[in-house]
DNA sequence: CATCGATGTTGAG
DNA sequence: TCAACCTCGATGG
C-alpha cells in the first residue's frame, strides 16, 4: 500500500485535474451513495495530503477524507494533466508536453506504482487513457466516455474530461473542517506538510521518550506520518539500527538522522513514484533497481537472501502483525 | 480456478 | 493479540 509518497502524488494529481472544476460524484459500488450525492456537481477547492491520508476540500466547508489502507487505489482516466513535480521515473515525462501522455502504456508498466494513472496499491491499471491528440495521434476516439465502471468503485469523480475512480479504501468519508483539523492534529509530522526542522524536534522528542521499540515507533502514524512497512525496514537498515531498540535508547543523533533520511526518501518517492531506498548506485545498477522491485531495497522482502552489505542472511519476523525485515549483523 | 498475500488501520477480547 | 475490513495480482493446481 501506498505509503506516504503515493498519497502526496495522488494529491498533486487532484490539484492539477480536479481543483477548480466541477465534478459529478457517484458511488457505483453503492457504499458511498449519500456522500457522493452531497458532493456531486461541486468543484473541489483545495487538496491536502498528510501522511497516508488525503483531504479534498469542496465549497460549504465540506471535506472528503480518503485513506487507501492496504488495498486502496485511485485510477485516473481520460485527459490527465500531469503535475510536473511527479514526473515518471524514466524521466520521459518531463520531456513531453503537459497533456497526459507521458503516459507510457500503463499496461506495460511493470512497476505498477510508477504509473500515473493508477496510484495506490500496486496493480495493473485497467483504465483507458484518452491520449491528447497533439502528442501521439493515438487519440482513441472510440473509447467510451465516461469510462465503463469496472469492478468495485467506491467513489467516482468525473469532470468534463477526467475521471478518478476510488477502489478499496479503508476510509472514504465527509468531514467538517473541525474533524479534518482533529484528524490531522493526531498525526505525527509529515516532512512535506510541516516545517522540517520543527518536525525533527517533534519526532525526536517523542521517540526519545518512549520505551516502545524503534521498529514500532516508525510505523506509528501518531509519531511520524507516512512511513509504512517498506520505508520502516529500509530506514532502519540505512541507519544500521536494531529494530528492537527502545526509542529512548536510540542515540539522539541517530533519531535525528532517521528523520532527515525520511525527508530525503519521501522526496525521492514523490518525484519518482517508487520507493527507491538505495543510494549511490552506479547508473547500471540504478536502472536495474528502478526496473525491478526486487533490486530496489536493502532488506525489504529479502528474507533469507544475503545482505547486500555483509552477506548475512536477512531475517524476517512478525511484529504487530507485519513482516519486519532486517540484517542481524549490520543492525546488531 | 482456488488460494494466498500485501506498501494499513480499527476495534473487539 | 487477532480478526475484520477490502481488492486484486501472483501463485499453484
Amino acid at each position: 500500500m501506498p505509503e506516504g509518497h503515493s498519497v502526496h502524488r495522488i494529491a498533486r494529481q487532484f490539484d492539477r485535474n480536479f481543483v477548480g472544476r466541477a465534478a459529478l460524484a457517484s458511488s457505483p459500488q453503492g457504499r458511498f451513495v449519500e456522500g457522493a450525492e452531497i458532493l456531486s456537481g461541486r468543484a473541489a477547492t483545495s487538496v491536502r495530503a498528510v501522511g497516508k491520508q488525503m483531504f479534498l476540500e469542496f465549497d460549504d466547508d465540506l471535506w472528503l477524507r480518503v485513506h487507501l489502507g492496504m488495498y486502496g487505489a485511485w485510477d485516473f482516466a481520460g485527459e490527465i494533466l500531469v503535475d510536473p513535480t511527479i514526473a515518471s521515473a524514466n524521466g520521459r515525462m518531463g520531456q513531453t508536453n503537459q497533456r497526459g501522455t507521458d503516459l507510457d502504456d500503463p499496461i506495460l508498466d511493470s512497476a505498477g506504482e510508477n504509473s500515473l494513472t493508477s496510484i495506490g496499491a500496486p496493480r495493473r491499471t485497467r483504465v483507458h487513457v484518452r491520449m491528447s491528440e497533439q502528442t501521439t495521434g493515438l487519440a482513441d476516439e472510440g473509447d467510451e466516455w465516461p469510462p465503463p465502471v469496472v469492478g468495485q468503485v467506491r467513489l467516482r469523480l468525473l469532470t468534463d474530461v477526467t475521471c478518478a475512480d476510488l477502489r478499496g479504501p479503508t476510509a472514504c468519508e465527509l468531514q467538517t473542517p473541525d474533524e479534518v483539523a482533529a484528524t490531522i492534529a493526531k498525526l505525527g509530522p509529515d516532512p512535506l506538510v510541516d516545517d522540517v526542522a520543527e518536525g525533527e524536534e517533534r519526532f525526536t522528542s517523542v521517540v526519545r521518550r518512549k520505551p516502545t521499540s524503534i521498529g514500532l515507533l516508525l510505523m506509528d502514524q501518531n509519531v511520524v506520518s507516512g512511513i509504512g512497512n517498506v520505508y520502516r525496514a529500509e530506514l532502519l537498515f540505512r541507519a544500521r539500527q536494531n529494530p528492537h531498540t527502545p526509542g529512548r535508547d536510540v542515540p539522539e543523533e541517530v533519531v535525528r538522522d532517521i528523520w532527515r533520511d525520511w525527508v530525503r526518501l519521501l522526496a525521492i518517492g514523490v518525484e519518482t513514484g517508487q520507493m527507491m531506498t538505495m543510494d549511490d548506485l552506479d547508473p547500471e545498477a540504478y536502472r536495474a533497481a528502478m526496473a525491478s522491485r526486487d533490486d530496489r531495497h536493502w532488506v525489504y522482502h529479502r528474507a533469507g537472501l544475503p545482505c547486500r552489505v555483509c552477506g548475512t542472511a536477512i531475517v524476517v519476523e512478525e511484529a504487530a502483525g507485519r513482516k519486519l525485515y532486517w540484517c542481524p549483523r549490520c543492525q546488531a
